[in-house]
DNA sequence: AGGTTAGTGACAGCCGCTGACAATTGACAA
DNA sequence: TTGTCAATTGTCAGCGGCTGTCACTAACCT
């Protein structure tokens, strides 16, 4: 029940041992695959035996998500921290940029960035981490839901308005995240510019007339 | 390789088969729950070795999702046949009422419809199912926003309205199912009037002004 | 009737994951 | 330092999902 007083050696050492674990993990993924990458494996690579990994993460999809559970956490607390004046939708938008924009001090301290982003690639290429991966959203997404309706001082259970908006724009980052993940750049630069994009285009995708504005990149079409 | 013509004893037995496998899942399921049925469970009570599940479905989950497949290509099928002059949210919140409206004669024909219903509280309460619940959502969203970028004449790859109005919509549609899930009113009466109020709520939800409009609803609020 | 082929059962085996217990090793006090 | 206690690990056994293989049975076709 420590934290940053006095590590320990015991400490120290599962310290060092989960971050094997994970490290081993993420690399054999990201070269083999995951499917074709045995438990075994990972724990011969960091000489644990096998039951030791199922101590540190309950299976190998954990080791996987480990530092998108930061990263999602940190996204609540953006968006916990946006200005209230902000409309519900904004400060969302300005939540995720931020978090994204805040990728590299988020995660460098657990793993190198550049895993950490190579693991949405492995993540959408492979069926049974993206089902995850929605899973995971899905919970975010009802927590995000119920910070929303606290900001505007609503109930959940009574206003579907902070559940749907949620929802919709959630269903928004996924695509973004998918168009991302399956393209070849992966940088931080290249996932915020299609997040603006793909946000700018809400409004004008749910508006009865397509014809006017074209493309995503229209900022105040219709309204 | 034959459709009606000759179903022949072969087929038959096949078909039985199947169907009785389809029905012992499902009824095992939602008795026991989805984990702590086994496949042994399963062909024990249809009588058949435990290789001949896996040779009609690739797995528990599969069985679980029969029928949604169908419907959901029953779904696709809706959206291509709505009129053109439609704005696309129009022709989705058609083409999803009119689904589940005719998710009787839809299901009726493979299981009992009210066994297809409450797969979905299954599915929501079972959290590997509802990733994969999500996963298939996904692949069907994708179909339907090439759908829909036909219908506008536009091109997924380059125009990101398609895709990002599909997945705004999809998610609404989740967020819908799993309220409707998760509560004790399962029939078809509900899901249709609770998706009706989401799609309703997506709008003002979306707006900058929540004071304004007040609950789902209202009809007109902005724009 | 008799050969062909589809479909099944039986068996073996891999892999993810879990419970139980003994052995080891750090933490702490005498 | 040393002994005790508690935390951590390795080992072993086992379940359940899932797959490959192969012999056997039964439907199909001529």
């Amino acid at each position: 029940m420590e934290t940053a007083s006095q590590p320990g050696l015991r400490e120290l050492k599962k310290q060092r041992i989960r971050d094997a674990l994970l490290r081993a993990a993420l690399e054999l993924f990201l070269t083999q695959g995951y499917e074709r990458t045995t438990v075994d494996e990972i724990t011969a690579a960091v000489d644990v035996s096998q039951r030791t990994f199922f101590r540190y993460y309950a299976g190998k999809e954990e080791a996987v998500f480990f530092t998108h559970s930061v990263a999602a956490s940190h996204f609540v607390d953006a968006v916990r921290a946006r200005p209230r004046h902000e409309a519900p939708l904004e400060a969302l938008r300005q939540a995720v940029l931020q978090g994204w924009d805040g990728i590299g001090e988020t995660i460098e301290q657990i793993i190198p960035v550049e895993l950490h982003l190579r693991t949405y690639q492995l993540i959408e290429s492979t069926p049974a981490l993206f089902a995850a991966h929605l899973r995971r959203s899905a919970e975010v997404e009802e927590e995000i839901a119920r910070v929303i309706a606290e900001r505007e001082g609503l109930d959940v259970d009574t206003d579907p308005r902070p559940r749907v908006a949620v929802a919709a724009f959630g269903g928004v980052m996924r695509v973004t995240e998918r168009l991302w993940g399956t393209g070849e750049d992966i940088s931080v630069a290249a996932i915020h510019e299609l997040t603006v994009s793909h946000l700018d285009a809400v409004r004008p995708a749910l508006a009865e007339k397509w014809r006017t504005g074209r493309g995503g990149t229209d900022p105040a079409a219709v309204e």
